[in-house]
DNA sequence: AATTGGCACTCATAGTGTAGGAGTGCCAGC
DNA sequence: GCTGGCACTCCTACACTATGAGTGCCAATT
């Protein structure tokens, strides 16, 4: 086992080498802290840490710098959960004070994050469940295809192109009627029709009422055929309800990877492709798993995704509408400041939650 | 004046550090050429376009490397215009088949763009001008917040927040009214009243309606004061059937900017920074010059940004609607492959055209 | 007048050797 | 359990050298 004092020198490894970036040894660490013991005692503590896995040397006979496990302990049980400080506190108060689109809060927002912890920052759209359904319109924007827009109650605007065109390319459906033809009113009809049962209602229930609609219509088109239109434009409908936007992530910082880059061994463009792919990054949110107060960290090769084993993420989540939850992370080396960056996460999580519970 | 052989030489000199990262001597060019002269001719050729300021040598006797110079007469005058390669055009083909959203679509492109030419690429949202309005929607969200979304007639959706809360901090407008109270139907009047007269017309005519509506409600409004509500929604929509999204930039493939990073002597970070802002990108897109074939190229220190000292920008305009461009470009190192890219870039311009002109 | 081969010269690069220093492990003594 | 001492490791910086690619220039040739 790891002695009081063995877990102190970890912390102490940990600030120095994140603050310094190189190795650090026993007799940097009898300078910089106030142990009140001598250098060779704490070779013997870090023999220790290094028994137990926590740090590790590069070389033989250099400094020790922490294991991915030696974050993980500083990280759970070392690691102060200061408050952000004053400067940081006052940026986030002045950006407060501008509002305007979704789009844009949200570009602003993760910049924000980016630069308070000059990290790599990520924001996930809010969710739309627990929504209601405040518009939609349906826009026939060629002869085979049309545009559906939903809009709910909290803002969030989901837009949906759909494709009626057949299979073998016949820009009619077989009888001669094109989408968006003079007089035509099917779109307008189909549009009023679905409002109708859904205007008001969550989108969970509305989703179940279009869903009836698209049987009826199909009942009443079996024999005649005539509704393979309006069948596809239901079905995207249905889709679009159910849905949310949380597979879409804005991000920023790109650059602070870069300026770090030689806390990474060698793989920065497998990171930046991993990053662009955002599939990568929501998978790894979905799996992340939070602690008690919110938090969710993965370190190092805890991260299952490839270019990321020596990255960590601090993720939480903020509210985005009631009692739904999106999230929003920093991701950087391994190699950072953990007590600044998840108080900045958490207080820019509080700050967006704040802003759409206001809503 | 530089020869006609010494206009090869300078070819021969762009294609081969293009290909090879390293300054190019006298030898290597009889050895990879067949210019029939020998190494001694090719020298004296070399010293002309040293004079003439279309190579440097970046040490006393190393081979050469084209300046901005160079590389602006090599793309005016010495590039060939080759078509895009097969597998290229496989690659657009096979990404015209799937469509989705307008959000959808560009960042598809933008990435598509990106992996034909190994480089950053950038696409502007496409314009909305020419466009009619086809809904607008406005929809309450808090006691002083109310989102505004227009629906153009080519499937662009304009969203926009607009604050309503006095300035004094109250939540009503000082007669006790909630923007979103039940009951009261300004929101979807002031609607109804804005669509009688703006459906079907085209965005320039439509804003000049609504400002006359503005002007009517002021009037009515200038002696119990009532309006002020009103006014504050009618002056964003005026604003955002005025603006377009133009503004508005889609980016992938910071990993080749990263992978080329020899390229740059040092300031990568800068650069990054540069590209997120994407100001800087707007304005460089505005001051772009195009040439007759429509291609608007600019080369290391010709662009007028900071960070942007070393690369070059090959950008082209796509039809967004009838008689309206928006831009699409690729950025990367001065030492590029401009033929092939300008090939992609004309390419991929010419897809986005085709898809949006279809509508 | 253009081209060529020859030659002296420059300078980046890689490789080698050396000295210095930071840090370690271990041990005997307190 | 803590400490000082000591031998040992090995990274780093620095200087030095050899190598070779490439140049500029010039006199000779076509």
């Amino acid at each position: 086992m790891v002695s009081e004092r063995g877990l102190d020198v970890l912390r102490a490894i940990v600030t120095d080498y994140v603050e310094t970036r190189e190795p650090v040894g026993s007799k940097s660490i009898v300078d910089r802290h106030a142990f009140g013991v001598s250098a060779a005692t704490i070779r013997n503590d870090m023999a220790q840490l290094e028994d137990e896995d926590l740090i590790v040397a590069p070389h033989t006979s250099s400094g020790r710098i922490p294991t991915d496990k030696g974050y993980r302990v500083f990280v759970d049980k070392l690691a102060d959960r200061r408050p952000i400080n004053a400067t940081q506190r006052v940026a986030i108060q002045r950006f407060l004070e501008e509002s305007s689109d979704l789009d844009d809060v949200l570009a602003r927002t993760v910049r924000l994050l980016s630069h308070l912890t000059n990290q790599f920052a990520m924001v996930q759209y809010p969710s739309l469940a627990k929504n209601r359904v405040r518009h939609l319109e349906l826009v026939g924007l060629s002869p085979t295809r049309v545009l559906s827009v939903l809009i709910a109650d909290n803002g969030v605007v989901e837009q949906r192109n759909i494709d009626i065109g057949l299979r073998d390319g016949r820009s009619d459906d077989g009888l001669g009627r094109d989408v968006n033809q003079e007089g035509d009113t099917w779109l307008h009809d189909l549009r009023d029709r679905v409002l109708a049962v859904t205007r008001g209602v969550d989108l969970s229930r509305a989703a179940d009422q279009v869903r009836e609609i698209r049987e009826s219509v199909r009942a009443g088109a079996d024999a005649s055929g005539l509704a393979v239109r309006e069948l596809a434009v239901l079905d995207v409908i249905v889709e679009q309800i159910s849905a949310n936007r949380t597979d879409k992530i804005v991000m920023a910082g790109t650059a602070n990877l870069v300026r770090t880059e030689t806390d990474f061994t060698r793989n920065l463009p497998p990171l930046l492709e991993a990053i662009e792919e955002q599939v990568v990054l929501l998978r790894l949110f979905a799996e992340l798993e939070f602690d008690p107060s919110g938090m969710g960290i993965s370190i190092g090769r805890e991260n299952q995704a490839f270019g990321l084993e020596e990255t960590s993420i601090l993720s939480t989540g903020y509210e985005s509408s009631a009692s739904s939850v999106s999230r929003l992370a920093v991701l950087g080396p391994t190699r950072m400041d953990y007590s600044g960056n998840i108080a900045a996460v958490r207080a820019v999580a509080r700050y967006l939650s704040k802003m759409f519970g206001e809503d």
